[in-house]
DNA sequence: TCTGGGGTCCTAGGACCC
DNA sequence: TCTGGGGTCCTAGGACCC
């Protein structure tokens, strides 16, 4: 079973807020140059849509009410909603902030079937929450997530495994989750437009063009998908912050100063979670949108803002500019959680541990940067006041 | 008042080693 | 009288997802 919000956060920021229901409303991030993260269903029916920037979408829709997101709301919602799926199975799988995979293979029987599961959990989240969710329900992932797009919003869909193939026949292989605008392009070369053909190409072309998932694809047509319910949390492979800036800047002190900010972010979300990483990476995009990535391995794993900021801030000197820099990106890869603090044998790196992780504390309580290093106020001085960023990132690293 | 932010997975090429 | 085969690690880039 998939259970997708319908325009989640649209959605929570209505029931929040009376005065926006009905209505065409959008939420977006917090800074200048935002996007539309999600609009309501009102509002996509003047063609708002996600990704458009204001300009765009206040063009679409003129009387477009825009709310910024808070995603502190969504989080808890989310965490809420888990809480109701796991009344009928154990095993359920947080995809993102707004959707679930829940096997009911083995619990449908206890609650009725797989439809009365669905049609129950609807009414639930409609009277806590005042929200529509879309239910699909099939014989694997790939078909229930299926269901659910076909079925919005405030939809209820079982697809039954005799069904399968009728539907995917003349479905366009776009609408098949994994299937992405490249893909689909490239299939279409071949003559493949739809799941019906897919599921009947020559399994040795595919295997030809695509590689590895060649074969995946074909079997994708034919509706099969083997990839289980990952109940489990896994543990983050990259921990990483990016932002656009409120103006594009060229100057190598300010874009450095953003660099700190970022490392910052990263280092303290990486502490609080015990997660050290080995590679460090700096993104930068241009004003025409060119973008790279450049990474760095370090000697030991890391958790420091210092370490982050250095290595960072190396690799931009090792890059030559050909113009402006619009977004900048600090990630960390290669992570690993860190063991049980064991206490050091040296008293300055005791010491020195302890004041991270007071500073932390404060920081997480008071701001970012309300209590930091001397040398880096001298940074930031330059440069004036860098806000912080909007984040609507995945829930695993939410306190 | 042009185009966000956070992720995962895969491929390909080069350096280096035995 | 032309240069193997097997492997790891590293970096960069791209496709895809929400």
């Amino acid at each position: 079973m998939c259970v997708d919000m319908d325009a989640f956060f649209a959605s929570v920021e209505q029931q929040a807020n009376p005065h926006l229901r009905g209505k065409p409303i959008a939420v977006t991030g917090s800074s200048a140059r935002t996007v539309i993260t999600t609009a309501s269903y009102e509002a996509r029916k003047f063609g708002v849509k996600t990704g458009m920037n204001i300009y765009e979408a206040k063009k679409a829709c003129p009387h477009l009410i825009l709310v910024t997101g808070d995603n502190e709301k969504y989080t808890h919602t989310c965490k809420e909603l888990t809480k109701i799926y796991n009344r009928f199975t154990p095993d359920v799988e947080v995809y993102s902030i707004d959707e679930a995979f829940l096997d009911i293979t083995t619990t449908h029987h206890l609650f009725g079937g797989p439809e009365a599961i669905g049609i129950s959990i609807k009414k639930i989240i409609k009277d806590r929450f005042g929200i529509n969710c879309t239910v699909g329900i099939a014989p694997n992932i790939l078909i229930a997530k299926l269901a659910s797009d076909i079925s919005k919003p405030d939809g209820l869909r079982w697809i039954r495994i005799e069904n399968v193939e009728g539907i995917l026949e003349n479905l366009l292989v776009k609408e098949l989750w994994g299937i992405g605008s490249k893909i689909s392009e490239r299939l279409a070369a071949l003559g493949i437009k739809t799941c019906g053909e897919l599921g009947r190409a020559s399994a040795s072309l595919l295997r030809n063009r695509f590689g590895i998932i060649g074969e995946t694809l074909k079997l994708m047509g034919m509706g099969i998908c083997s990839r289980p319910v990952i109940s489990d949390e896994e543990e983050p492979k990259s921990i990483g912050h990016s932002m656009t800036l409120p103006k594009n800047i060229g100057d190598r002190d300010e874009i450095k100063a953003y660099i700190l900010k970022l490392s910052e972010m990263v280092g303290r979300r990486a502490r609080r979670y015990r997660y050290s990483g080995r590679k460090v990476s700096l993104t930068l995009r241009y004003p025409d949108f060119e973008t790279f990535t450049k990474q760095t391995t370090l000697s030991q794993y890391a958790n420091d803002t210092h370490i982050i900021y250095k290595s960072a801030a190396d690799i931009l000197g090792r890059i030559r500019l050909r113009d402006k820099i619009r977004l900048i990106g600090v990630c960390l890869s290669d992570i690993k959680t860190d063991k049980p603090s064991q206490p050091s044998l040296f008293e300055i790196e005791r010491r020195r541990k302890e004041l991270l992780n007071i500073m932390d504390a404060v920081n997480d309580r008071y701001g970012d940067f309300k209590l930091t290093w001397a040398s880096y106020i001298m940074q930031e001085k330059d440069t004036g006041v860098i806000s912080p960023a909007w984040r609507p990132a995945g829930i695993r690293l939410f306190a």
